[in-house]
RNA sequence: GGCUCCGUAGCUCAGCCGGAUAGAGCAGCUGACUUCUAAUCAGCAGGUCGCAGGUUCGAGUCCUGCCGGAGUCACCA
């Protein structure tokens, strides 16, 4: 639904429903919309609900309101009533004017400061491996809704929560030291990204214990608890499904990786000192990812750090008798009048889970930064698990507890199927951002717009190029909706894609080449051109632009302004190939389509940046 | 089995707080570069909007049931 006429169309029609009918128009919700396709003008008025309280037929209504209209206001050029439909189609003059307001209007479509704090958690890594085509998806968006909420008027602070602890690192940790001879990323050559090196690792963990496990199915245990539980199943199958008790209760490999975890716990200088060396190398590759994503965050938290904070809440609410303490010493939370089950919130043990640590966070940011929003962009695997977190701090009575938002999206598959780390089935974030940059720079090449450029410049464009195709690619589709992301097809760069928006952006420039003029540069408006089909077209996208960007933000849901820039792109292309501007016939002609392109430029800008891509001046 | 999400053109997706003949891109076919960048534009072809009911002047959109796919329902994270 497109409730996108201005203001001053709202206006004059509610006028005309009071005046014409004696009809309070504030009671009617009529909705006024904006076409883009021919022949039914350029707005339509819904006239059904004005029609039921008159007790007329709608074409009647239609028509009386149509001709009051054209009666009385001198925007209206004319008026067709079908059915309960009436379009307006507005006089050249009233769309030159419409353009110059939002010519003139600085940060359009931007709202001013609310005041309002929201907190954006996103990008979460784990520290025993690099960063893969998920968090691309991840952190695209995380980018992404930060800048459009802040274009709406929020304050916004980012944050992600490193998971630097746990069974995973000591994998790649005991692996390292049992096989990595001592070598760190600047000991190989070429050196290789610290995060790689500890993944390899991770992954050489598996290999190992799978070998081992392949081994020990040989051995006397393993043919006495087969035929023991094994209820003749074929063994391999048996296997398979036991390869988690294995892990737990025989694996030597697994022992020792369990030894030093629990090492850990206790505080072991050696292991800490070891876990300290490879979460560093970890986190510096990974900060180059980061970059460039442009992912960048105001708060970092260790999990390392946190990971017990919500203990004391959690006790907290026992003594309120929130939570029940169950006969075997685990806290546990009842959210059945939730629609949700029984959580334990504290192991028998007295250890936290992951819950847990998520209360103790929520309340951590909260006392150091009274967010009235939390969103975590997380993936949609653990809807269940934010649905019981919010669930719990509600009835913690915790402050901003409606501002609360998982924005879940899909998971990204391969063709195959899911990509699984252990078993190398991933698509690496670094390759897939140098093969989207290499497939820009062949692209490129092939049609040489670029020659004469510094060699540096040239590589700094196919970089934007590239990662414009790949975030658009991401974004464009509705967060919710799963992904399959075929790697040999890779991405387009041609049709709706990111660098088609661009490209508009760099045809403006190449006009502005020619003019000899700059984008910043005022340079007069004509009061007498009336501008025709195609400019009216693009001017009814630009009008658009402030419902996107507050639908984008309401919606939390950046494929609605990707897919606004590709529409306003479409009708910018569209009348670049039509209009001649350099060449109009008559310098007022010359001057509007030159505002026209100046001000599509500015928002294309605008906009792309809001979805974290930047635009280029050539390509 | 419960809950959540998804099912629209050969493929990838918009549209989903009800509106007119269901929109794009890719792939296929036809045209347009001595002109401001053809990463473009114009056109052709391609659809029982998973199925069946219901509500409504009007349903891809809302309700119910069913079918198919995914996720989740851990004292893992």
């Amino acid at each position: 639904m497109k409730e996108s006429a201005p203001a001053w169309l709202y206006e004059m029609v509610h006028r005309a429903v009071e005046q014409r009918f004696h009809t309070d128009p504030k009671k009617l919700k009529l909705r006024i919309a904006i076409n883009h396709e021919e022949g039914k003008g350029d707005f339509t008025v819904y006239v059904f609900p004005l029609a039921g309280i008159l007790r007329q037929p709608p074409e009647e209504i239609a028509r009386a309101l149509g001709d009051y209209l054209s009666s009385h206001s001198e925007e209206i050029e004319k008026y067709e009533a079908v059915k309960g439909f009436l379009n307006l189609y507005l006089h050249p003059a009233a769309w030159r004017a419409q353009f110059y307001t939002i010519a003139q209007t600085p940060q359009y479509g931007h709202r001013p400061e609310s005041g309002k704090l929201a907190l954006v958690e996103y990008a979460s890594p784990n520290t025993n491996k690099p960063l893969h085509l998920g968090h691309i998806r991840n952190i695209v968006l995380g980018v992404a809704i930060s800048r459009i909420l802040q274009s709406q008027g929020w304050r916004v602070r980012t944050t992600q929560v490193v998971n630097d602890r746990g069974i995973a690192i000591c994998k790649s940790m005991l692996a390292w030291q049992r096989w990595g001879q001592g070598k760190g990323p600047n000991d190989y050559r070429p050196p290789i990204k610290g995060d790689k090196l500890v993944g390899d690792f991770y992954v050489l963990f598996s290999q190992k214990f799978d070998e081992e496990y392949e081994q020990w199915q040989q051995s006397e245990e393993a043919q006495r608890i087969y035929r023991k539980y094994g209820d003749g199943k074929d063994p391999k199958a048996f296997f398979r499904s036991y390869k988690n008790t294995y892990f737990q209760q025989h694996s030597p490999l697994a022992r020792q990786a369990m030894d030093m975890l629990r090492a850990w716990e206790a505080g072991d200088l050696s292991v800490r000192a070891l876990w300290q060396k490879l979460n560093a190398w970890v986190l510096e590759g990974i900060e180059q990812t980061f970059r460039r994503l442009d992912a960048r965050f105001d708060k970092v938290y260790y999990e390392s750090e946190v990971y017990q904070l919500g203990k004391a809440y959690v006790l907290q609410g026992l003594k309120e008798g929130l939570f029940e303490r169950q006969d075997d010493g685990a806290v546990v939370v009842d959210l059945s009048a939730e629609g949700l089950d029984r959580r334990v919130l504290l192991r028998k043990d007295g250890t936290s889970l992951y819950v847990t640590q998520d209360i103790g966070i929520a309340y951590l940011r909260q006392e150091e930064f009274q967010p009235d929003a939390m969103l975590y962009v997380v993936a949609d695997e653990q809807e269940y698990h934010f649905q019981a977190l919010f669930a719990i701090l509600k009835l913690l009575g915790f402050p901003s507890a409606e501002g609360l938002y998982h924005l879940s999206y899909g998971m990204v598959e391969l063709p195959h199927g899911r990509m699984k780390s252990r078993e190398g089935t991933v698509v690496d974030a670094d390759d897939l951002m140098d093969e989207v940059v290499r497939l820009a720079r062949q692209e490129s090449e092939g049609r040489g717009e670029l020659e004469g450029l510094p060699e540096e410049e040239k590589e700094r464009i196919y970089e934007v190029i590239g990662m414009a195709a790949l975030k658009y690619a991401i974004l464009r589709v509705g967060a919710k909706k799963k992904m399959i992301f075929n790697p040999e097809e890779s991405i387009d760069l041609q049709g709706q894609t990111g660098p088609y928006i661009q490209n508009a952006y760099v045809r403006i420039c190449g006009v502005a080449r020619k003019l000899g003029v700059t984008l910043e540069e005022e340079v007069g408006y004509s009061d007498t051109y009336a501008p025709e089909g195609v400019e009216i077209a693009l001017i009814k996208q630009l009008s658009e632009y402030p419902r996107a960007l507050q639908q984008s933000a309401e919606e939390y849901n950046p494929a609605v302004l990707a897919s606004y820039l590709y529409q306003l792109a479409r009708s910018f292309h569209r009348f670049y190939h039509e209009q001649p501007i350099v060449q109009a016939e008559t310098e007022a002609a010359r001057r509007f389509r030159w505002q026209l392109c100046r001000t599509t430029a500015r928002i294309i800008k605008d906009g792309m940046y809001l979805l974290g891509m930047e635009v280029p001046e050539r390509m």
